[in-house]
DNA sequence: AGCACGCCGACT
DNA sequence: GTCGGCGTGCTC
């Protein structure tokens, strides 16, 4: 009988494709493993094993694989399940999800790989310039990749003169896969089993008595081994015996010691011994009780407790029941808020089997995590991680915590599969028959609904931990403030004259402006005119740091100018403001006073975030000024006073979630200030300090934010309340994408009727020379999210088949907020 | 997504 | 006249 397999392949069509293999093959291949595929005229890819079958395809001639790549499975079937829910629910294929959750150096292509020929010489004056400057630099290099001669031509359609050289019989090309994951190998050494016994070892030790340095070498591998009972590093050996590399290379060489090596993992935590984990305080194990009893009728539980209402330490007790279930552990958290901090707390109760999974890890080191909680090894019992960490291996998952549920950055935008790590939790828990556990303390409005619906359980902290007070929260009118001349730059006398107060007490300040950048735009004070990004429809952005203009959106960046480039007058003025130049002002306000910034400027770099924090924890810094980066995972204790220098411009930001964000926003920051004994204190700077959501904040208020902003939803048919598809025509012509978007939206229309807005243009119409038109299409809870996902599909088909449409790029974003 | 094929403008 | 631009179609 033949065998097929179904295979996955990293690009995004939707198709699956069928291979035929052996029936010794058949044998090994399973779905979840790996095989290298050849695929269209030359390359080979990676595919994941979808399913096995006997059904030979009947339109074509299916291909043999090239190989296997694994003799069993990486990929599970409950996470092939999982990337069926994600490519339907979010509208992409199984390729683009394969792509996401797979570490890169999973996912092998093939490279092109051009070598001389090596059977005969050809004569050079056959070939003409280029193709000769490819032809000479093979006698220096043996082979080349395409990407090297593109380098030596200095072009990047290198693919004709290649051809032409292959007709010449020039060259040769070969497609070659390269394994990217190796495995990490320290170097051992011990005696060499001829000097086991006590005679060869004197003879041995008295030969060396006239190599005093060799000798010093063994006596130390003796004494290191004696000590730790061990195998010896190489490493330590050297470092312990003083002796170089050669020395024991020497011995190695003569025979007296023995090389070998162990593969180790890159990522290893070799911390204190574990520490019991922290008594629960009265409304701490309240809310551990309430929270078993929920799910014991819910699978899903959302937690609202207020900012440092130690909601971890609570985390940590589930934790502990759910490893002594003998299961794995989900902790997801949004990146920024994955800090040392937060990792060193839960390994110094947990120790090793916590397991980190972030962005900032190498390839490398996610192939050994993805490995660990694949072998459900006693390393990876407990994974920390950001969005992606939902993809990993987990065979035997008994709990999964989001916390800081919400998080705008659980959702992703770009590229596909855009989807929310805190719903996709949900699934995946549901799948393994796992707990789910959401924490906030300022819950996104749905997960609230939810748990008002009886959809998910709900538990509340109302107390601070050690009674802390809440911080007192003051609105400070600024128009007024203006009116009266009491602003000093954009500082009001009321902030000065408390941050004057928290200083001379030796406390910490920490300053909050949403928005980064010197001063956003420059503006000539003549003509009006400021500077605009070539490729995007946005002003440029000034930033002092390096005197340049640059934009945000493409990347795009220029040295500031000294006169206008439109009349020439030198008249420019600075309009709004950003974090350097709060920072700047800081620093004239108080010249003797220790300020720094953070925001993605000052953070860039693996550890620039790390060294910001660790400064203001040993109090090196006395006045942070910085961006949304504030609110996450920083706990100190000095901190009393908190600023928010303009809430005006995040209640403003055109978006229907903007209200409930600045809510969040401004309470989390707030919840920075004073997190002892002391009572903390926040001004936040408003020009319209009557704002409902500013009142909201100030009294803590989150039911009545819930209450008014639940109204919005139901009046103006948002989410919560309705579903949302968000879909995005792009195109450099700016006529193609209109027309092509009044097309669609009026193919919309006639299923969807009133629940189709758009198109229209986004506020920043352009981006990377592309044109931008947005459709939305709202969907009632009572119709099915599927059928509409059906017929959204089928109008897409339909306009893929228009010849005008098909070089507009779609993008569908399901649940875009 | 790549990549080949095929048809039109700007250069030796 | 060729080189190289990118619109179009296909990939088991």
């Amino acid at each position: 009988m033949a065998f097929f397999i179904d295979v996955i392949i990293p690009i995004p069509l939707q198709k699956l494709f069928t291979y035929s293999i052996t029936n010794s093959e058949a044998n090994f291949i399973k779905p979840g493993v790996r095989v290298a595929v050849p695929f269209g005229k030359s390359k080979i890819y990676t595919g994941i094993v979808y399913n096995v079958h006997n059904n030979a395809p009947t339109a074509y001639e299916a291909k043999d694989i090239q190989q296997i790549l694994d003799e069993t499975p990486i990929v599970n079937q409950i996470q092939l399940q999982l990337w069926e829910w994600i490519s339907s629910y979010y509208m992409c294929t199984l390729g683009d999800v394969m792509r996401a959750a797979l570490p890169s150096a999973f996912i092998l292509e093939s490279e092109t790989v051009i070598s001389k020929n090596s059977v005969k010489t050809i004569d050079e004056s056959i070939l003409k310039d280029d193709e000769f400057l490819v032809y000479e630099a093979l006698h220096h290099q043996s082979n080349l990749k395409i990407h090297d001669i593109s380098n030596i031509l200095d072009k990047k359609n290198v693919l004709t003169v290649i051809k032409r050289l292959i007709e010449k019989e020039a060259i040769s090309v070969d497609e070659e896969v390269f394994e990217k994951y190796k495995p990490k190998l320290v170097r051992y050494v011990k005696l060499h089993t001829s000097f086991t016994s006590e005679k060869a070892l004197h003879g041995l030790l008295d030969e060396l008595s006239r190599a005093p340095k060799q000798r010093d070498v063994v006596m130390t591998l003796f004494s290191i081994s004696a000590k730790t009972k061990k195998p010896v590093k190489v490493k330590d050996l050297s470092e312990e015996s003083g002796a170089s590399a050669s020395i024991i290379k020497a011995l190695v060489d003569k025979g007296v010691l023995e090389e070998y090596h162990i593969q180790t993992d890159r990522v290893e935590y070799s911390g204190e011994d574990t520490e019991a984990s922290k008594r629960l305080n009265e409304y701490q194990k309240t809310a551990l009780g309430e929270i078993k009893a929920s799910f014991e009728k819910h699978q899903v539980t959302l937690l609202h407790g207020v900012t440092s209402s130690g909601k971890t330490e609570v985390y940590v007790k589930l934790i502990e029941d759910t490893l002594n279930e003998g299961k794995q552990v989900l902790y997801l958290l949004p990146e920024i808020a994955l800090t040392t901090q937060l990792i060193t707390r839960l390994q110094n109760y947990f120790g090793e089997q916590v397991a980190v999974f972030h962005s900032k890890y190498s390839v490398h080191e996610r192939v050994e995590v993805w490995n660990n909680v694949l072998h459900n090894s006693a390393k990876a019992k407990i994974i920390l991680g950001a969005r992606s960490s939902i993809f990993l291996p987990f065979n035997n998952l008994g709990l999964i915590i989001v916390d800081e549920e919400h998080e705008q950055s659980f959702k992703q935008f770009d590229p596909a599969p855009r989807y929310h790590a805190r719903d996709t939790a949900v699934i995946l828990a549901y799948m393994h028959q796992a707990k789910t556990l959401l924490g906030s303390a300022t819950p996104s409005l749905e997960s609230y609904f939810n748990a008002k619906q009886n959809k998910y359980g709900f538990v509340e902290i109302t107390k601070r931990y050690n009674d802390v007070l809440m911080p007192d929260i003051e609105l400070v009118d600024i128009k007024d403030k203006l009116k009266k001349k009491r602003m000093k730059g954009h500082f009001s006398d009321r902030l000065i004259e408390e941050m004057t107060e928290t200083l001379k007490d030796g406390n910490q300040i920490i300053l909050f402006q949403n928005r980064r950048g010197f001063s956003p735009i420059i503006e000539c004070k003549t003509c009006g005119h400021s500077p605009q990004c070539p490729n995007c429809d946005v002003s440029l952005t000034y930033h002092q740091y390096r005197n340049q203009l640059r934009c945000h959106y493409c990347g795009y960046n220029a040295a500031m100018m000294q006169d206008c480039e439109a009349c020439g007058s030198q008249d420019l003025d600075n309009k709004g403001f950003g974090t350097e130049q709060i920072e700047e002002e800081v620093k004239l306000l108080f010249p003797e006073h220790k300020v720094a910034r953070m925001d993605l400027d000052t953070t860039r770099g693996k550890y620039g975030y790390e060294k910001i924090i660790t400064a203001l924890e040993q109090q090196e810094i006395d006045i942070l000024v910085g961006t949304q980066m504030l609110t996450k995972g920083l706990d100190f204790r000095h901190v009393k006073l908190v600023g928010i220098m303009n809430a005006d411009n995040m209640l403003n930001f055109p978006d229907f979630r903007a209200h409930e964000r600045s809510f969040q926003l401004m309470l989390q920051v707030s919840g920075r200030a004073g997190r002892t004994e002391e009572r903390g204190k926040v001004l936040i700077q408003t020009y319209n300090p009557y704002h409902n959501i500013l009142q909201q904040v100030s009294t803590n208020n989150y039911i009545d934010m819930f209450k008014e902003q639940m109204d919005d939803r139901y009046n103006f048919k948002y989410p919560p309340v309705y579903k949302q598809i968000k879909i995005t025509l792009k195109h450099k012509d700016y006529n193609r994408v209109e027309t092509a978007s009044i097309w669609y939206a009026k193919s919309l229309r006639q299923l969807f009727k009133e629940h189709v807005l758009g198109p229209e243009s986004p506020p920043i119409a352009r981006i990377r020379n592309q044109f931008h038109k947005n459709i939305l299409v709202k969907i009632p809870k009572q119709h099915s999210l599927a059928k509409t996902k059906e017929a959204i599909i089928k109008i897409n088909n339909s306009f893929l088949s228009i010849k005008d449409f098909r070089s507009v790029r779609v993008i569908l974003n399901v649940d875009n907020f």
